[in-house]
DNA sequence: TTAAAAATAGACCAGTCAGTCTAGTATAAG
DNA sequence: CTTATACTAGACTGACTGGTCTATTTTTAA
């Protein structure tokens, strides 16, 4: 028998916290405490820090690749107002943290990629099929013709997870989600517009 | 008599490790072996490693703001010129560092913004004394007609900087410039240009 | 020359870290 | 019922953490 509960405690409340406190401030022994987790359990489930720090990033990004398709495809939707949609719902979760744990993925990103090559491979992945979903949806909004076919899909995809996520970075350090608010507004204004 | 020399030691050597590895992960000993000073030393010139932390930020954008100065001000270069100029610096500085840097005060603003409001102060003034920098060129190059008029210099700044921040991010969990080359493409392509 | 202040030196401390180890319990298959 | 396996349980370990403490050396000022 797999008792995946415990696994999936274990996990949810390590994404919970080292997104709020990252993942070198994050202490395995304060996860257990956290959901009443004996350690001899983690490393049944896990063999080490890093694999349960993987197996974090993996479920959180399944969770939210589920969330970015069911935005980002929702073809009941023109293209650039599912964009609007995912950047609403982006500021929305950066309010409802009170403005300190913003992109669980990002985070990491800055703080592993220079620590270890396995995370930054990981993280990259992650990245990189954030961009896939962009680019369908810049791709759809070309077809329409709300978007300019004149730049390539994925240079505007990468131009925007880019912005997006210094955006978050900004918004934490301030306090406030006006930097996003100012990168989506120049964004749709300057970047996001049909051929002239 | 004060000497200087080994608390800049210090600092310098901390703002290395620090950048290369993150606050939390750069213990007090590791930075006091590497540069060869005692613990009595450290704790003579710091009263914590939270002011340390502090006084490597400071040191650091004292330093940068030097920089900053020196290419977006330098007025015997059209505005938009000292842009590219500022994003090519940046771009080599990523190669030297093959990648893994980055920039200490975005790495440090994910790192600890949600860990401490001490730190979280510090880092969005620094944050903002660069946008304002920014502002500076963007009006210059307004009042040349280099640059629409019709978008507000301090929106665009903050948009540039989150861009720039997210792409240096991107630039580290993918090993390579083409985020900041792709950003710097499409900012002036399609957003810092004259009026129509 | 001397006394105070600045700086160096590193042994040491309590607490925490990731990870190990042994023991016990629950569950399933034979 | 028996036995192997999955899982729980937490005491324990050695390394390392930020920080303290006392002693000594160097520099400055009187």
């Amino acid at each position: 028998m797999k008792n995946t509960a415990t696994r999936e405690k274990l996990i949810e409340t390590g994404a919970e916290l080292i997104g709020q406190h990252g993942y070198n401030a994050t202490g395995i022994n304060t996860v257990l405490k956290t959901c009443g987790v004996p350690k001899g359990s983690f490393y049944h489930y896990f063999s080490s820090k890093e694999e349960f720090g993987l197996a974090v990033i993996e479920q959180f990004s399944d969770i939210y690749d589920a969330q970015l398709a069911e935005l980002l495809e929702d073809t009941s939707t023109p293209p650039l107002e599912r964009l609007r949609r995912y950047f609403a719902a982006g500021r929305e979760h950066m309010c409802n943290c009170n403005h300190t744990t913003g992109c669980l993925i990002g985070n990491l990103g800055q703080e592993l990629s220079g620590q270890s090559d396995t995370f930054r491979d990981a993280l990259d992945r992650v990245f990189q099929r954030w961009e896939q979903y962009f680019v369908g949806c810049l791709r759809s909004a070309q077809e329409t013709g709300e978007l300019s076919a004149a730049l390539p899909a994925e240079a505007l995809a990468s131009f925007i997870l880019s912005g997006w996520e210094g955006a978050i970075l900004r918004a934490k350090t301030l306090k406030s989600v006006v930097p996003m608010e100012q990168f989506e507004a120049i964004l749709f204004q300057q970047v996001l517009v049909p051929s002239p």
